[in-house]
DNA sequence: GCAACACTTAAGTCATTACTTAAGTGTTTA
DNA sequence: TAAACACTTAAGTAATGACTTAAGTGTTGC
């Protein structure tokens, strides 16, 4: 449960703007480099770099074809970072509700 | 939607395993500074460097009272991080079932 | 009052990140 | 077959991150 380097990529992967809005295009249908650097302020470089980190956490895929790379979402990782954080708020909320039934089990106590 | 700098902050500080483990932590409920830092191999300062991070992106918020400080989990950009993907699951999900009634229409068109 | 306690600040180190430009590699088109 | 295209590699830089140790501040218990 600790040390999940899975979640650590996951996470820094999503932490930075372009990696986001590249997933923002991607969860729309496949893109080519080209296409996803196109609206990033960027160097083309910049960009691959960025695919690499997006690779390296399993958020996404490609495939180079002929000179074009294809670039798709794999969703697996991204529905494992969302688990994790949905697990952490039923844990709040659950513990909130305790402390609300405590609190009104306890009310006219005294 | 671009350059939300709110989940720079929550993704960059969910990315690490330690500062997770204050997050898992914290939704069962509240901690002073040294039981967060009891579980992990970590001198105080490092903690108090994380809980910063923590801070910073809004999802633990502190109060000190006499000589501790007392840490607690803020759910809001918490179920914004999980929203933000949501939404992009919700929209590839989409366009799989887009995709998949295509290809049933066309089935037998040749 | 003074020692233990619970942080807190400061400062330093080493690694990683997010870019850049320049110079490739292999593929396609005219 | 030569130029344009779509990446790709390499290398350099400035900023940020994740720690550390050492020294400090204010609070509490004896």
């Amino acid at each position: 449960m600790f040390r999940d380097a899975n979640l650590d990529l996951a996470f820094q992967a999503l932490a930075d703007p372009s990696r986001r809005a590249m997933v923002d295009r991607l969860v729309r249908g496949p893109a080519t480099v080209s296409e996803l650097a196109k609206p990033l302020a960027m160097s083309l470089p910049g960009v691959m770099q960025h695919l690499a980190v997006l690779e390296a956490s399993g958020l996404v895929i490609s495939e180079k074809i002929g000179r074009t790379r294809t670039c798709r979402i794999e969703p697996k990782v991204l529905t494992r970072a969302e688990h994790w954080i949905a697990e952490r708020r039923a844990l709040w909320e659950r513990r909130l509700d305790r402390l609300g039934q405590f609190l009104e089990d306890t009310k006219d106590e005294d």
